[in-house]
DNA sequence: TCTGGGGTCCTAGGACCC
DNA sequence: TCTGGGGTCCTAGGACCC
């Protein structure tokens, strides 16, 4: 018999903002932005202020309104990633078998180490006091048979929960839930399912796999037919390495001005460029992304070449091009993104390039550039322009 | 209330080749 | 004069996750 534990953090970010500033304790805190930040959303409530109705991914000024006396907080990333290690740690330490699924969630295949630790459940309980007693921050549990079903129970038994679904009845455990429970149907699939009457999994439960197919299209008819019997394990196997890479910014005011939008887009292909430098991969995929203020419309472009991009001048001159092709003159732009896909490992030269040290010096150069692009946008740019060509 | 940022995967259609 | 079918690669848009 299989065993995993999906192991969630609380409301992580303002958890961890709570451990380190005991005067936050007990009260409200919303990790997104300060009031009055514009076009933010809120990334992390805590349960305090949960209580007022505030929650994730809400804009943060509904926040505000919900909740006036909220301690509002920009958020550290950096900060959150070593509290994040430092649980993946702990975690660790019950089974070499951890699959980190985010910052603050993982899964850990426990089979087989009842020796060690005792039955899974207790294992679990065991995790949870190890990880509480060496971070300082809870975490909830869900045990079963397969990987999906301890996703859900996990959140079943938040917050510092431990839910466990017995060998045997995870489909039982499935028909029990109402539709929105189900993990992989965001809202346009729960609106499927309003409009089609589904209310339940049971409901969802008496389709069979070809109805369910042409209902709601291979993948994700076929995925229903699994989860709603508990068999949707796999969906969490083929995670293997990161295909894209890319940056965005939503603006405070939508830009209308040539050159800001120029800057912006240098400033977003230095960042990935510099990302990119920093791992194995190159790419020959450009995209980019453009969202306008007026109707929230998004458009993309993307544009394949038939060599890897070796350089931040040729990243960005291809992206500018691409932007300008794309781009619907005189409306105003919302946010600006652009990225690389279909990462593919270096070849061997520009392996060597990378860890030779004229390379290194390049890339010294170009992060001084952007430097100082960064610090005076206007005069600066053009001579980072010129320096790159 | 007006909607982040960084990712993954799916679908559908077109181009091209055999 | 009309027109198949499969495979591959590419693009645009969208759903979903934390």
């Amino acid at each position: 018999m299989s065993y995993f534990i999906h192991a969630d953090m609380d409301a992580f970010y303002a958890s961890v903002e709570q451990l380190d500033h005991p005067e936050y304790r007990g009260k409200p805190v919303i990790v997104g932005g300060l009031p009055g930040d514009r076009r933010s959303v809120v990334s992390t409530a805590s349960y305090e202020a949960r209580v007022w109705g505030v929650h994730s991914a809400m804009p943060l000024v509904q926040a505000v309104k919900l909740c006036p006396g909220g301690i509002y907080l920009r958020g550290n990333m950096g900060r959150y990633r070593e509290k994040s290690e430092e649980v993946m740690a702990v975690l660790a330490g019950f089974s070499p078998e951890l699959q980190q699924l985010s910052v603050d969630e993982a899964f850990l295949d426990i089979t087989g180490t009842e020796k060690l630790f005792g039955p899974p459940e207790v294992l679990a309980k065991k995790l949870k006091r190890a990880v509480y007693t060496e971070t300082g921050l809870t975490v909830s549990t869900g045990l079963a048979s397969n990987k999906y079903v301890a996703k859900i129970a996990s959140g079943m038994s938040k917050p510092n929960g431990l839910y466990v679904v017995p060998p045997g009845e995870e489909e039982k455990f499935m028909l029990s839930l109402p539709v929105n429970k189900i993990w992989g149907a965001g809202e346009k699939t729960q609106e499927l399912f309003v409009r089609h009457g589904f209310k339940s999994c049971a409901d969802l439960h008496r389709l069979s796999r070809e109805i369910a197919v042409s209902v709601f299209g291979k993948a994700l008819g076929d995925f229903i037919y699994r989860a709603v019997r508990g068999q949707a394990a796999e969906t969490f196997e083929s995670r293997g390495e990161i295909r894209s890479m890319s940056a965005e910014r939503t603006f405070p005011f939508d830009l209308y001005d040539d050159f800001e939008v120029e800057t912006q887009l240098l400033d977003i292909a230095s960042e990935v460029f510099f990302r990119i430098l920093q791992t194995r991969f190159q790419s020959r995929t450009i995209f980019i992304k453009i969202r306008y203020g007026e109707d929230f419309s998004t458009l993309s472009g993307r544009e394949t070449f038939q060599n890897p991009l070796g350089t931040l001048n040729e990243l960005y001159e291809k992206l500018l091009a691409l932007f300008h092709k794309k781009h619907r003159p005189g409306q105003g732009i919302r946010l600006l993104g652009a990225g690389l896909g279909g990462l593919e490992t270096k070849t061997p030269l520009r392996q060597q390039e990378l860890f030779n040290e004229a390379g290194k010096k390049e890339e010294q150069l170009e992060k001084t550039i952007l430097k100082i692009n960064t610090k005076f946008p206007g005069a600066a740019l053009k001579r980072g322009r010129s320096w790159l060509v």
